[in-house]
DNA sequence: TATGAATGAGAGTTCATTCAT
DNA sequence: TATGAATGAACTCTCATTCAT
């Protein structure tokens, strides 16, 4: 009934991602978002004021969406191999449909953490039933329990991220080394999942 | 043996190689380099012609020196257990060492992946007992021989260098995440290492 | 007996006066003048049409207010010593209360005298027993008669004049020189017509 | 024998003043310097780093030719009636024959008097023998001593830089009152001031 | 009478690159 | 091998003005 609102917005944002994700922030160009979202360059600084504000803007959105799915997965009764599986499966799924948010996240993380952390912990207070604390309470007492193999929380879930995300990074470099190419499809994705779990689980589990 | 040849030339160089990590490749400026190397924008053009033939070799010299490392795990009578061990541990602590060879390269890996890989198989091919087929070829015969339990090569040393590199990319996000700072010291890198060890031993080990 | 039509048009003339005033007419904001004024920016021009037009309104509606307070002084019996006293006393007061005049007013004459001298003639020539011809043919008559020692009426002029509303643009000229700073109370203004009073009479009465 | 250093840098300069005079510092355009100095507009800021520093340069020589000058005439020995000659002939000749500082400083004079002030403080303390308060204390004792009839040193000097340097800006105004026009050539300047100094010497000397 | 969105022409500023010396 | 001055193209950002509603 409501037809989107500020289509102009909308369509800017877009078009923003793509350019941020493509060249990183120095090498956007503010005029190349304009017209692939088909409006003047002036709107976008009408809208966000400054390419740093259009940036942020989107950096706010992009780590939104991440959070709040990961927020689903971090049910009351989770344990430790289902946080193996799902996690692994929801990120890697969500990179593999969208590219750029990869690209822009892994930029900032290199190039200026602080202000990323500040987002995600901004973002991160805003959901319930999540909090960082007690999700490594949670797995502290995982360990305690004999249940995983892996005492410090930090390199618990470091090792479960770092998986998840560097298929994406990591796999143009490790071609690089082997000369072989492979296709980054659907079945490619699948593959990779069933490898990352099989690893965590095996390699945290007892 | 070599004599420091062209003083100007190698600050250049380290310069360079500190800005470009820092900022990215659109986001470095020559006057900031030139300023940092002690001397004369116009020596920068002298010597490397421009911005992306300065980008070019210091890319070239980074991965040279991976390389280089990496070669030497590399013996002929490597077993599995030792490349999971010795791999990460390279690597970790050479990054943890020069933390700008991570940022020039993930930077690149995310950005322009094929120009990365165009570099690393022109170096690759110099180097005479490494050779990337004969190294996937290995790990292939590890699995049939029954040593791993996984069965693509790809996926086998994707997970191994997800986890060694990603200590570095990964470690402010997953500090948001927690809330916790950890410093990033030699006792963080060395339980890091025991860490990834663990892990892959434990999960691609049979 | 006139009612306030058109409240939102004198909101925006008042928003206007003020920022023309401090900032001049190119350093003006048809933006700011909008915000300050609590309307739209697209009513600026429904009203006044162009920045030009509002500016020239605001021009106009300022040097109306000084000429019709100019010309209750100019009375047929009137002497050089009322001019002297008089004057002084109505501009100094009406500067004091109006500082956005002197702005205005001031930075036109600088940079576009043609164009206030225009507006001044238009305003004049409605003025009835104004006009400059017969207050020019006085003042020589004044010195005709020996009661002024400047023979020249527009150096007389021009000596009342600069003495009156150079008490707004030179002050802070003349405490960065003295290091000392006065404060722009009634005190202030009062000493001030004193002075100038003062000197005039002194200066070109016989 | 050594020529001018930076021919560039001061083209610039005094290009800059005839613009920024002209129009103001809102109203003056970049490009218009460049092309009036006959450069690129990249040197402006290579040489000032902004508008805003090029016209604080401007301002600052501006400021320090006025000063320079003032020096000269107030030797320790100077009497009431030999500064109320010659300030006023050496201010209105210096403006006379250099129109574009009038505007400049009338301008920041009333739209930046605090930054006007300080670049004269800090020109004035770099000054040895003039030094703001000791001209004070002499006007006062002059006071004290019988030789003039305005007691208040601010108001004093407020009268005689007054009469001076509106000489300039209320000229127009005048003829705009008057209607008639008056070339402004060196007959004028002289009458000027010849009357100017009459009515000091008038109106405050006893 | 009022508004939010849109625009085009330019403004100031930046930057890789070159030139004269 | 070294430098300060110069350049042109491009970039981010601004602003008076207009349009659709």
């Amino acid at each position: 009934m409501k037809k989107d609102k500020n289509p102009g917005r909308e369509k800017i944002l877009k078009a923003a991602q793509n350019e941020f994700a493509a060249r990183g922030f120095a090498g956007a160009r503010m005029e190349a978002i304009a017209r692939s979202a088909g409006c003047n360059k002036a709107m976008l600084f009408y809208y966000f004021s400054s390419k740093e504000g259009l940036y942020q803007t989107i950096l706010k959105e992009v780590m939104g969406e991440f959070f709040t799915k990961i927020n689903g997965v971090l049910t009351p009764d989770l344990t430790p191999a289902a946080l193996m599986e799902k996690f692994p499966e929801l990120y890697i799924q969500l990179f593999a449909r969208h590219p750029e948010f990869v690209r822009i996240v892994a930029f900032d993380l290199i190039h200026d953490p602080d202000n990323l952390c500040g987002i995600m912990g901004g973002i991160i207070s805003q959901i319930t039933h999540f909090g960082p604390h007690p999700l490594f309470e949670r797995i502290r007492r995982w360990h305690e329990q004999g249940l995983t193999s892996e005492p410090d929380p930090l390199h618990f879930m470091m090792n479960i991220v770092a998986l998840s995300i560097f298929s994406f990074i990591g796999k143009p470099m490790v071609e690089a080394i082997s000369g072989i190419r492979v296709a980054s499809d659907e079945e490619f994705y699948r593959r990779r999942v069933a490898s990352v779990v099989n690893v965590l689980k095996r390699g945290m589990l007892k």
